[in-house]
DNA sequence: TACCAGGTCCTCG
DNA sequence: CGAGGACATGGT
């Protein structure tokens, strides 16, 4: 399982090389890019938890946008997200979809740092990663996947993000059976616990994901053809 | 036109 | 637990 794993994951590196993620604003700058500096700043690790949210069930594009709207409003900031009226927040960040469910998560995200951690987003990121994850998932509006978002992207810790993309392609290539989360995400957490390296399989798994392993995929020219059995019914 | 996109919550059985 | 519906815009 860890050798298919690792191959897989080699595969994809020769295939598209390294990603960049997560796309995060430069100082003095509007839109999100994809770098390979990983030193990011307190505002940019806040900037990835609103991504985190903001991206739920949404293409990126989407969020980008509204990303740019925050940034042009100064918004990248827990007291002014929680000072801001929900509906003006809503209306903000409209292009990412869902924006009233989403408005409202990132104020109630907002207030949890702010009530238990003055605002500081580094003194919640120093909890261990188990109490960590537990704890954001205990804030109405993040789930697995969030939270595990905001701790590989945002904390940087190592720990695995599963979505819709990985059971797709993994189950497709015939690796997983089971459509539980944290099961999946058991079968990764048996390599090294490396965060660069799942930062960047996830990365992968999603630009595989979009160019080849498409919801009807296209299997001719699939830099995993060799590995898969295109268990495509599902 | 209809379907899809880097999910989560709530309700019901 | 897990299935099913609600939430919503923009691109193809």
């Amino acid at each position: 399982m860890n050798d298919k794993l690792i191959k897989i994951y080699t595969e994809l590196l020769s295939s598209y090389n390294p990603q960049g993620w997560w796309p995060v604003t430069q100082a003095g700058e509007l839109i999100p890019v994809y770098s390979q500096n990983n030193n990011l700043t307190k505002k940019q690790k806040l900037e990835v938890c609103f991504g985190a949210i903001l991206t739920q069930n949404t293409s990126w594009k989407n969020v980008e946008k509204a990303i740019i709207e925050l940034n042009k409003n100064d918004l990248i900031d827990i007291d002014k997200i929680i000072s801001i009226p929900q509906n003006e927040l809503a209306e903000l960040i409209k292009p990412s979809g869902y924006f009233n469910q989403k408005a409202e998560r990132l104020k109630i995200f907002c207030t949890h740092i702010k009530n238990n951690y003055c605002g500081d987003l580094s003194i919640l990121f120093k909890k261990e990663i188990g109490e960590l994850r537990e704890e954001l998932l205990s804030i109405k509006g993040i789930g697995n996947e969030t939270a595990d978002s905001i701790i590989l992207y945002s904390a940087q810790k190592p720990i695995f993000v599963v979505d819709a993309y990985t059971k797709r392609i993994f189950s497709r290539l015939g690796i997983i059976k089971e459509d539980n989360y944290v099961k999946i995400q058991e079968q990764f957490h048996k390599l090294k616990k490396d965060a660069k390296m799942f930062n960047e399989y996830h990365a992968l798994i999603v630009e595989h994901a979009k160019r080849y392993c498409i919801k009807k995929p296209e299997c001719d020219d699939c830099p995993l053809n060799t590995d898969c059995e295109k268990n495509c019914d599902n």
